[in-house]
DNA sequence: GTCTATACCTGGATAGAC
DNA sequence: GTCTATCCAGGTATAGAC
């Protein structure tokens, strides 16, 4: 029963990811999340080697959470609509639930203070999602386009409206607006 | 013809929003501008009072900048859906031509380094974009759906595009896309 | 208006006791 | 494993000559 070992370190990760997103990774010392988390500078250097790293684990950490999300929607199978609608829905339910973490995965720029990590774009969470394009297109379940066009079409606009809601544009709950987005995207706005 | 003036203040501004864009804010130090513009600190510091003054500088008149182009596109009138399509263009055109200053514009997190800064998103380019959307609902030229539902779905995508292209995942010409993104805004993606 | 030299301080990281 | 005290590099900003 390791305890205090876990504690301590996911203390300090979790403070750290509240001021990342609050304050910006360059604006949140390590004094600060010293501070926060009513800990010392040496236990923190104790769990960490550098600040970046700490950084690191939660990117890593995040993403791999990010991945499991999107897998278990793969996984609930269906027709393309169905899993496109399930994903749109469960970005939004996560962002209600967790801002903070949604925050640091979608919209803290990593590449200025983890340069050796690739940038999410290329990270698997978005390959998986661009992988399940591709083979809907294939499949004849989507309009023949451009993967990419296709990708952002049907995601582009969710995380847009995720950072709205980041911003504090948007107040109501975001899953509100699932049931409207998806028709939006799958038969246009047009009138 | 007070040329060394002008010329010097515009060598800080354009050399800062380079290193700025390519490097982070907080990663670019006041010498590293030094450096790349061949002048000297004293220069940069006659001319601004602070590093974040050089930022905030950028981000007032490149506000201003895109608040002229979407002027500009809704001057040339049509109707909602003319409008939306060469806004589209226009911003893919301009991430084509000018990629810095769009990196700086959309994916700078301003909130970081100029605190005082209202976000981008309560912005006049913003604002203007909006209430043309509610217009256009109103006139019954689009869905009748929520106005930021309807923001999000027009531009949404166009965002996105625009940041995969700044990451170096897209490689072709943005405006290539421009067809195939108004025509899945407008009609849907659905088969 | 531009330069060099330097003051000053924040903040990342270490040392070593407990 | 946690703590306090401290080091030291790098970065913002200033002083003052030209």
């Amino acid at each position: 029963m390791k305890k205090t070992t876990t504690d301590t370190r996911q203390l300090i990760l979790d403070t750290a990811l509240r001021l990342f997103t609050q304050n910006g990774y360059f604006n949140t010392s390590v004094h600060d999340i010293r501070r926060e988390a009513n800990i010392s500078i040496g236990s923190i250097y104790h769990h960490f080697t550098t600040k970046e790293q700490i950084a690191a684990s939660l990117f890593s950490s995040l993403t791999e959470w990010l991945e499991e999300q999107i897998l278990s929607v793969l996984h609930t199978g269906g027709d393309c609509k169905t899993v496109v609608k399930n994903m749109i829905t469960m970005l939004l339910t996560k962002t209600d639930e967790d801002p903070v973490i949604m925050q640091f995965i979608f919209y803290a720029r990593h590449r200025e203070f983890l340069p050796d990590e690739k940038p999410l774009c290329s990270s698997r969470p978005f390959a998986i999602i661009q992988q399940h394009i591709i083979l809907a297109t294939e499949n004849g379940e989507l309009a023949d386009i451009d993967p990419v066009v296709a990708a952002s079409h049907l995601y582009g606009s969710t995380l847009r409206m995720i950072q709205l809601k980041l911003d504090g544009v948007i107040e109501k709950p975001l899953a509100t607006y699932a049931d409207d987005l998806f028709r939006c995207i799958m038969f246009g706005i047009s009138k």
